[in-house]
DNA sequence: CGTTAGATTTAGTACGTGCTGAATATGCCC
DNA sequence: GGGCATATTCAGCACGTACTAAATCTAACG
């Protein structure tokens, strides 16, 4: 059946925005919203992922903030639609932004170990994360270019 | 004073291992093994970090474990002597496995919808996310095939 | 063997966090 | 303004998880 498997794909965000340390129930939302063909109001979502209003609502805050959701008044009603806007480049980018502080935070105690074979290791282990994040900053930002030039054509 | 910035530091290796959801504990052990020059004990890093010899235990086995410390038994005695060894690398591979499985789960829905505004966007999500864990996994397997070199020499 | 020095395991506890349901606020229409 | 529909906020609860302290296990040595 195809419910299982758009419901499993719904886990999946969840668990994807879980590892970015959202609450999963507000992931599982934003996957609802990435299959929906159509903008969907809170209630809606409530029922379809049996959960309460107040989860659904703040989940869509949290989202909106992340600039993972948008939310469309809807002219004549208070209801309120809800869609999904595009990307997790943000994510990206605020873990990143916690990960240069950290970086900054390890090296400030670098020199704290003077003799070789511990200050080798040490050098490695910060060397490594940092460029680990590097890599990935710098794909971002050319992606971010790429859509840039999408978007003006 | 320094012993200031030897804790700020050890705290800092603690977030940073925390942000792989190992216990904050358990990264402070690492961080502390890190800026230690010699091996050090149980009782030893238990006093310095203020937790009970029960934490520091799982600590140690959990660091073991991930290859980030080694531990060194005393003959003629049942203490043993821990000390970092190397590499967060493992850890960042472990969490990019599950990064490929579940990129496999989202492509896996994929085809759940079909008609065009929806289906880039999502297409887009799923592209960018594969595509960073991408450029981190070739950037860890360059960095490997270089301390393979280092090691042979 | 018994004792001692240490590491490991286990039961219990405390804490943070997310969800629910009810209460409250806000906008819409008459 | 009153009443209705909907969204937001808040207090309370439930759950997971990590830490502690005590009990247990294991090895070394007399």
């Amino acid at each position: 059946m195809n419910a299982d498997r758009r419901g499993s794909f719904i886990v999946s965000v969840g668990d994807l925005l879980a590892s970015w340390n959202l609450p999963h129930a507000t992931g599982r939302v934003y996957g609802l919203l990435l299959v929906s063909e159509v903008p969907l109001s809170l209630d809606m979502i409530a029922a379809e992922l049996a959960l309460s209003k107040g989860s659904v609502s703040t989940a869509v805050r949290q989202l909106d903030s992340w600039g993972l959701a948008r939310t469309i008044p809807q002219p004549g009603s208070r209801r309120l639609l809800v869609e999904a806007a595009g990307g997790i480049a943000s994510l990206l980018e605020a873990s990143h932004a916690r990960a240069k502080t950290l970086i900054a935070a390890l090296r400030e105690g670098e020199d704290l170990v003077s003799t070789d074979p511990a200050r080798r290791r040490l050098e490695d282990v910060i060397g490594l994360f940092a460029s680990y994040v590097d890599v990935g900053s710098q794909m971002l930002s050319t992606y971010r270019r790429q859509q840039e030039r999408g978007k003006e054509s």
